[in-house]
DNA sequence: ACAGTTCTTGCTCCCGAGAGCAAGCATATT
DNA sequence: AATATGCTTGCTCTCGGGAGCAAGAACTGT
């Protein structure tokens, strides 16, 4: 029995082996195992039968080191209380694996580790940085830039106007607007927009398109509140407190909110903080369509981005099938539940 | 400007630039940048500020390549639906970054191709597989191990009964007890067992625990419900079909949830199906302690891990510092809420 | 049958670091 | 002063596969 404290001995099955197996030589089997390599049928069968029997996989370390091209893709999160990004971790890697590039995850919740953090990604020359993340400012992108083994740059789910990095989202501003539309045409007159982090200016985006649609139809500014992190639990803390203690008539009827973690702690904090009922005393919208907004507790009216078509559009960008121009326009959906 | 469409050039900073700016050997530079290397104070002082000057990082795949350690674990997923899986990324992921492994994010939803994401793991020769599943078997895990170049393989947060692999979870007999014995002395007498896949017989261990220890206790044997997948969608099905149209008094008391996943689910079926009222007419417990579990629509009783020491055992055990042994006792903590 | 073309195959050199040895040098020991 | 000891430093060879060239094999057309 191996002795776990020694790191057991790994596979040396290595290209010569198989050569030697198969009769070829070495560059014969690497090609067997390279896409639109100059190879013949036969040895390419010959090979594989070869190195099935031996138990024989390329090494991608090795390979990328000469090819300089590694096939990994770094996602850096900052936001780990989202669901959503779950949702978005499984598309992203599920599209990128199909593809034959690795997925590293990398955590940028600790601010002060953040270049650490993109270090590590330079250090084994991903293909791609891609940014998931909230609370991102355009400094952080600069560094990711910085670091200059970093091919490419990607905000994904979220608009960068970072000259440099190519976003990957759905259109926001057409996407806000299209919930205005639907808060109006419900005939609610008082909404109060809740808004995330307001860190980054890249983020203002949606907030700022509902003030100016609401704006632009009604000639009223709509109530801002703002949550420091997108979390339900923070959320219900900044509903309860703007809304506690506060007559009936000045209450919003409508609260629309940046993203579905801030509403289902809005709806949390509506019927059990302040014990009003939704939609009928104020209704609620988020934007995501989570798992939970499903939820029978929840019923959350909401916006559902295309995910799998985003994940598909990050996966011709690294195949250089397409420039990154124009793919943040993404069209999603609005989904009509109880809530609002 | 670049052409995005081309891998844009990459960074050629290399040690030998670095060492010629310092004025010493190129060995020297490499040193600068490994521990326990010889070198002296002031080799490395001058080596660190040419290498700055010149935005010079080593090259792990390198690095990897000759030292037969790439400081890489992959993740291994095959649940995105369950919340706490984010909970779990977000402290291992942090605990390795600072350790100095990079995390792989392997995604086993499909399980056609789980062999395929194996075998990528093994090409990148990471030092460890770690497996954070719910539908792993056995069998995906004799896969894993004949991945040759996997060196080792760890179970997170569940328990393996494969003796290659080490586990690093809570003692599960111990706290599915705790929760039995939580039951049994808030007097509920007619309690619900709600499992999960019933596919892998490791996973029957908590339903086990608690069927058996109900039986020591009181004699008789708990209904049990399954549900095909840790999901609070199929948890809302599986609870609502099997209570409906059931008189009041052949229902349960209390329904004991093998994870809070599915306790959710089974709130909402409860409260929005059958129109029932927790606990007063049934009582949930989950097990995990999710985020929503804290929220005022669940309020949820349940048992947490210790996940950050976990955490840190996983890395323990990469810096070989333990064999690994015992690593499956952790102790965690009953939750008490309204829900039970 | 022969020159020209295309496809395969093998080869040399290379990617960027590390293992391990030997030489260089400073300090410690007698 | 002479030898022993230890720390630094540089060097050769190596990890496993890839780029690109050149030689050989196969096929084409006349």
């Amino acid at each position: 029995m191996a002795d776990k404290t020694m790191n057991p001995p790994v596979q040396t099955v290595t290209a010569d082996d198989v050569a030697a197996e198969a009769g070829v030589s070495r560059w014969t089997v690497n090609r067997a195992f390279r896409q639109n390599a100059s190879i013949s049928e036969e040895s390419r069968k010959r090979v594989t039968e070869a190195a099935e029997k031996l138990g024989y996989v390329p090494d991608l370390a090795a390979s990328s080191l000469r090819s300089n091209n590694s096939r990994i893709v770094s996602l850096l999160i900052d936001d780990f209380a989202n669901p959503h990004k779950l949702v978005m971790l499984e598309r992203l890697t599920k599209a990128l694996r199909k593809a034959g590039w690795d997925t590293f995850l990398v955590n940028m919740l600790d601010e002060d580790d953040a270049p650490g953090a993109l270090l590590s990604a330079s250090q084994r020359r991903v293909d791609a940085a891609v940014v998931i993340g909230s609370r991102f400012n355009e400094e952080v992108l600069e560094t990711a830039l910085g670091a200059k083994r970093v091919r490419k740059l990607v905000t994904f789910a979220r608009m960068s106007r970072n000259p440099k990095a190519v976003s990957i989202c759905c259109d926001d501003e057409a996407a806000m607007r299209e919930i205005a539309d639907y808060v109006l045409k419900k005939k609610f007159s008082r909404p109060m927009f809740l808004a995330g982090p307001q860190s980054d200016s890249a983020h203002l985006l949606r907030k700022e398109t509902f003030m100016a649609e609401w704006e632009r139809k009604t000639g009223n500014r709509p109530e801002v509140a703002t949550a420091g992190v997108y979390d339900a639990k923070q959320s219900f803390v900044t509903v309860a407190s703007a809304l506690s203690n506060r007559p009936a008539s000045e209450l919003p009827d409508v609260i629309v909110c940046e993203n579905d973690a801030l509403a289902i702690g809005a709806i949390d904090a509506i019927k059990h903080q302040l014990g009003l009922s939704i939609p009928k005393d104020i209704a609620v919208t988020g934007f995501d369509d989570i798992p939970a907004a499903d939820s029978p507790n929840y019923q959350l009216t909401t916006y559902r981005q295309p995910m799998s078509d985003m994940a598909e559009s990050l996966v011709a960008f690294l195949r250089d099938e397409t420039d990154g121009t124009g793919l943040n326009r993404f069209e999603g959906k609005l989904i009509v539940r109880k809530s609002a």
